[in-house]
DNA sequence: TTTTAAATAGTAGCATTACTATCATTAATA
DNA sequence: TATTAATGATAGTAATGCTACTATTTAAAA
C-alpha cells in the first residue's frame, strides 16, 4: 500500500470532489501546470479542458469557476505545508529552533513531494508565491471567509502563533507577526526574482538570505528584553 | 491660481495623457469610484464608459487595457504618498521621528486631498490596499518593470531605505525591511477588516494598532545593539 | 437477463468581455 | 478658412464564462 498524505479539503470549494476520479485529479494536476506556466489571468477552463482532453463542461462539473479552483489548490498548499511543519517540528523542544525551522520551510524552495501523487508541490509553491494573495484579495472575501475558504491559511498562521507565544508569552502581536512572516517569506521571494531592488538579495538569488532576514526580523521582535 | 500637486506619470502607462482632457480626468475619477465599489475583477471599460457617458472606444483611446489603468492609478497613489512623506518629514532631523511619521502616513486612513481635484485619495488608498499588489503580480512583471511601471513604488521604498540607514547605517536589510513595512501597512489593514484572525487588531479596528505593531517591528529590527 | 435509473461525457449555444475599425461631428488652431 | 485633433456613434470579432440539453456508459433492480 502506498503511503499518501491525505489533506481534507473544504467541501464548499468544489461541486464534485476532484480526488474521487481520474478526471478530477487531472483537473488539479493540469491547472497547476497551466497556472504555473502562463499565470492565473490567462488561465481558462477552456484551455484546461483542452490540456486534459475533456470539455469545458466537464471541468465546470467539478468547480464553479476558476477562482474557486485557485482557492482549492492554494488551500491544498497551506494544508500540505502545515503537515510538513507539524511533522518536522514535532520532536523539537526549543521554540527558537522550531521558529527557525518554520521560517526555513516557508521560505525554502520546495522539492516535489512524491507522497501526494499527481500534485507537484514545487510548482504549487511557485503558484502560491505569485498568485496566492489573489485568493483573498476579492470583493467576496467576507462571504468566502464564512464558507471557511481560508481556514487552512489561518490554521497555519495559528501554528506559528502558538510557537511565538511559547517563545515569548508576553509578545503583543503574535497573529500579525505570524501573518507577516508567512506573507513575506513569499513576497520577498517574488521581489527577489522580479523586482530585486525592493530587496537586499539581488546578488545570488538564494532563499537563504530571505531566511536570514526573517530570522533577524522575528527574533528581534519577540526577544524578551 | 489654484495650488495643485503635479505628479508626473510614466508615459508608457497610457496612450493619451488623461490629465489633458475632461474625458481623461473622468476616466481616472470614475475608474477609482467603480473599482472601489465593485473591485478590479468586475471592473470593465464598458461599465466605466457608461458611468462617464462615453463609449468603450473612448476609454480605449486613453488606456490600452484595464491593467494599465490600474497601474496608473496605483502609481499615482505612490507618487502622491511620496510627496506627502517628503513634505511632512522635510523639517524633521531625528531619523527615529521620521520613520515613525512615515509608518503613520503609510498606515493611517487618508482624508481626501483637495489639492488634486478630481482624485479622491481616500478611495484610492482603499483601492491600493485591496488591489495594489495585482499591479505587479502578473506574468508580465519583468517587461512592465523595464518600462518603469513600478518606479513610483520603488522610489517610495528608497525614501524609506535612506532613513533606515540614517538611523542605523549598518543595518543589513534596509530594502527588504522597507518593502515589508509598506506592504504590511496595507495588508494588516486588509486583514484587520476582512480576515481579523490573522491580526491582533480585531477589537476596535483602529489603524493605531497597526502603527504600533509596525513601529515595534521596525525599531527592534534596526536598533543598534 | 432485461429494464431502468443514475452518473458522466459531449454539443451547442448565449451573454459578456476585451478589444479594433470606421466614419461623422465638433472644437481648437494655424 | 482650412486643417487637425478629439470625441462620439456604430459595428464587428474573437475569446471568455457559463448553462442547458442530449447522448452514452455504468450499475442496480426487476
Amino acid at each position: 500500500m502506498k503511503l499518501g498524505i491525505q489533506i481534507k479539503m473544504n467541501e464548499s470549494l468544489y461541486l464534485r470532489n476532484p480526488e474521487t476520479s481520474e478526471l478530477g485529479r487531472n483537473i488539479i494536476k493540469y491547472s497547476i501546470e497551466l497556472i504555473h506556466k502562463s499565470g492565473f489571468e490567462s488561465f481558462t477552463f477552456k484551455k484546461l479542458s483542452e490540456a486534459i482532453g475533456t470539455t469545458e463542461a466537464g471541468v465546470y462539473r467539478y468547480f464553479e469557476n476558476k477562482h474557486n479552483l485557485l482557492v482549492y489548490i492554494v488551500s491544498f498548499y497551506w494544508g500540505w505545508l502545515e503537515f510538513q511543519i507539524n511533522y518536522q517540528t514535532k520532536n523539537l523542544k526549543d521554540p527558537e529552533i522550531k521558529i527557525k525551522k518554520i521560517i526555513q520551510l516557508l521560505a525554502e524552495n520546495v522539492e516535489d513531494d512524491i507522497s501526494t501523487g499527481h500534485i507537484d508541490e514545487s510548482m504549487l509553491h511557485q503558484i502560491v508565491i505569485a498568485e496566492g494573495s489573489k485568493a483573498y484579495l476579492t470583493k467576496n472575501v467576507t462571504a468566502e471567509n464564512k464558507l471557511q475558504f481560508f481556514k487552512p491559511y489561518k490554521d497555519l498562521c495559528n501554528v506559528v502563533v502558538e510557537i511565538i507565544l511559547e517563545f515569548n508569552p508576553k509578545y503583543k502581536y503574535p497573529h500579525s507577526l505570524a501573518s507577516t512572516i508567512i506573507e513575506m517569506a513569499h513576497l520577498q521571494n517574488f521581489f527577489m526574482n522580479h523586482l530585486p531592488s525592493l530587496t537586499d538579495f539581488s546578488k545570488n538569488k538564494s532563499v537563504d538570505q530571505i531566511v536570514a532576514f526573517l530570522n533577524e526580523l522575528t527574533f528581534s521582535a519577540i526577544e524578551i528584553k
